[in-house]
RNA sequence: GCGCCGUUAGCUCAAUAGGCAGAGCAGCUGGCUCUUAACCAGCGGGUUCGGGGUUCGAGUCCCUGACGGCGCACCA
């Protein structure tokens, strides 16, 4: 893109289009038209005006004296009588008419060399249909409210992949779809809110600048604060908070925010993204699950009308009804014939995983293989809402212990179209245990695990008064999205990161 | 981080074997009082991503850098 400061170029260095637009500007400015006037006297919006005439018969006369605005999107200017499409902000159109007999020949000439597809403009006039029946305002007087520098996307191709993302403001002119998407989040996120309260939760929001990472294995970024003189870590999750609240009484919580991961970025991952976490005392992992379904069958009755979804390659996806549920090491079992406990040896694992010739790091161990096995077998085929419950007690640090099965923990994943949506938990409430695990844990950091977790004092002595029984689960807000309408997670996000051009 | 592919007019794209850089839309001029991606006639618009090289001649071949897409690795 060519990008044009605003002072350091001459008129003639523009591009051919933009220094025709700035000329109009200029020379509106010089005759004493204000190309970019404070206010105008709306009287009407597109939209209202359309909700009074529903109905009308071709070249019908309403009688009807309107103000409307919009960006004129199509214009078909002919001797005599000229046609433009206005649209407004939330998409409706209407068709303004010019005509010689009632703007008069100066007023229709400077609308044929003044005004360019793109612009904002004001028109005033007679509410009319016209012979073939559209809707129109028959123009008396017409003003300009933003004269657009920059010509608009060709609307009838779709603007490339990388344009959309870059200048998303003009993806969201000239492509309907993208405007819909943003409300489509606009409604989820309402309609997650409207869950939560509907059954007592309270929203927090707390810190994403942490002086400690943890929560989740996650690399962070980093940052500083002059005013501390200390170096910080964006959050990769806001488990450890939330937690704090719930020990402090704060029984039914949760935050919709952003978390940063200093990690890969592809379809279903950005480094910035929207975290949903919520927490409930004296639930388990089994309520929590329950729970969760309820949140997205919800979520996409208020965003759809339905649970069923239509993708966005016109496929549905039913999120309707109850969802499977399996378990990691039975699936795990069934997918390769053969036995796998949480007593089954390392040794094992990695002969099974040479055996079938999946290549994993020799120096992992039994749960992270446990993990890799079963996604590599199994998750990657799941397709239809599917809870995965009983994870390997290892790779859990901050989970309970299962309360009958050894060696595993209470946590389930959610996954939806292959890919994880949602992950839950009976919380660990154990102080004791706790630290047992983080100062493992912060071990493994200062041995240069990048993933890690450090030790987070204040955290364990949060727990140290007393957590009850919770809880707990995390839900990807952009993932969400991808799951309801088939996208990727750069159409999901407005404006997810790019490199500078 | 590695591999493959790509970057050409405002936008979306084409360009034979290395031989005059094109189209549609958009823009400009003119015409048209009922158009719907209007139509008709004419015209203009390019650092072919940047830098270097090979060649009589490079959008095209080679080297290098930037940016992007896809796959792999990491991750949710």
């Amino acid at each position: 893109m060519s990008d044009i400061p605003e002072h350091s170029q001459s008129d003639d260095d523009l591009p051919e289009q933009l220094r025709v637009r700035r000329d109009k500007r200029d020379r509106l400015l010089a005759g004493g038209t204000e190309p970019y006037p404070v206010e105008v006297p709306r009287t009407h919006t597109l939209a209202q005006v359309r909700a009074a005439h529903p109905d009308l018969p071709a070249d019908t006369q309403t009688g009807d004296i309107v103000g409307v605005t919009g960006r004129v999107m199509f214009m078909r200017n002919t001797g005599k009588l000229c046609f433009a499409t206005l649209r407004e902000g939330d998409g409706t159109e209407l068709q303004a008419m010019l005509s010689l007999a009632n703007v008069g020949e100066e007023s229709l000439s400077a609308w044929k060399s003044d005004v360019d597809l793109g612009d904002h403009v004001f028109v005033h006039g007679e509410v009319i249909t016209s012979k073939r029946g559209e809707l129109s305002v028959m123009v008396d007087a017409w003003q300009l409210t933003s004269k657009a520098m920059r010509p608009l996307p060709v609307a009838h191709k779709e603007m490339s992949e990388e344009s959309r993302v870059r200048q998303r403001y003009a993806d969201l002119i000239v492509r309907p779809r993208a405007r819909e998407v943003v409300r489509t989040r606009a409604n989820v996120l309402r309609a997650l809110r409207d869950s939560f309260h509907g059954r007592g939760f309270t929203e927090v929001e707390t810190p994403m600048l942490q002086t400690l990472h943890g929560g989740a294995s996650a690399r962070p970024f980093t940052t500083h604060s002059n005013a501390f003189d200390m170096d910080l870590y964006l959050r990769i999750a806001p488990e450890l908070y939330l937690k704090r609240c719930v020990v402090g009484g704060i029984e039914k919580v949760f935050e919709i925010n952003r978390n940063f991961r200093n990690e890969g970025s592809d379809s279903s991952h950005s480094p910035e993204f929207a975290m949903l976490e919520y927490y409930e005392a004296y639930a388990t992992y089994d309520t929590i699950a329950d729970l969760t379904k309820q949140l997205v069958q919800e979520a996409a009755e208020a965003a759809f009308g339905s649970q069923i979804v239509t993708l966005h390659d016109g496929t549905e996806y039913d999120l309707s009804g109850e969802w499977a549920s399996i378990t990691m090491y039975e699936s795990l079992s069934e997918a390769l014939g053969e036995e796998v406990t949480p007593e089954t040896t390392a040794e094992k694992l990695h002969a099974v995983a040479e055996a079938r010739g999946i290549e994993v790091d020799p120096k992992l161990t039994h749960g992270k293989l446990v993990e890799e096995l079963w996604e590599e077998l199994v998750g990657d085929h799941l397709y239809a809402p599917t809870f995965v419950r009983d994870f390997p007690e290892e790779t859990s640090p901050l989970t309970r212990a299962h309360r009958t099965k050894p060696g595993i923990a209470e946590k389930w994943d959610l996954y939806v179209r292959g890919f994880e949506l949602a992950t839950g938990y009976s919380e660990l409430v154990d102080p004791v245990i706790e630290r047992e695990r983080l100062t493992a844990q912060s071990t493994l950091a200062a041995g240069g695990d990048e993933e890690a977790m450090q030790l987070d004092e204040d955290f364990l002595r949060a727990l140290e008064y007393g957590m009850p029984p919770t809880g707990g689960a995390g839900m990807g807000v952009d993932r969400l999205l991808m799951a309801l309408t088939g996208l990727g997670i750069r159409e999901t996000i407005l404006f997810p990161l790019v490199r500078p051009e």
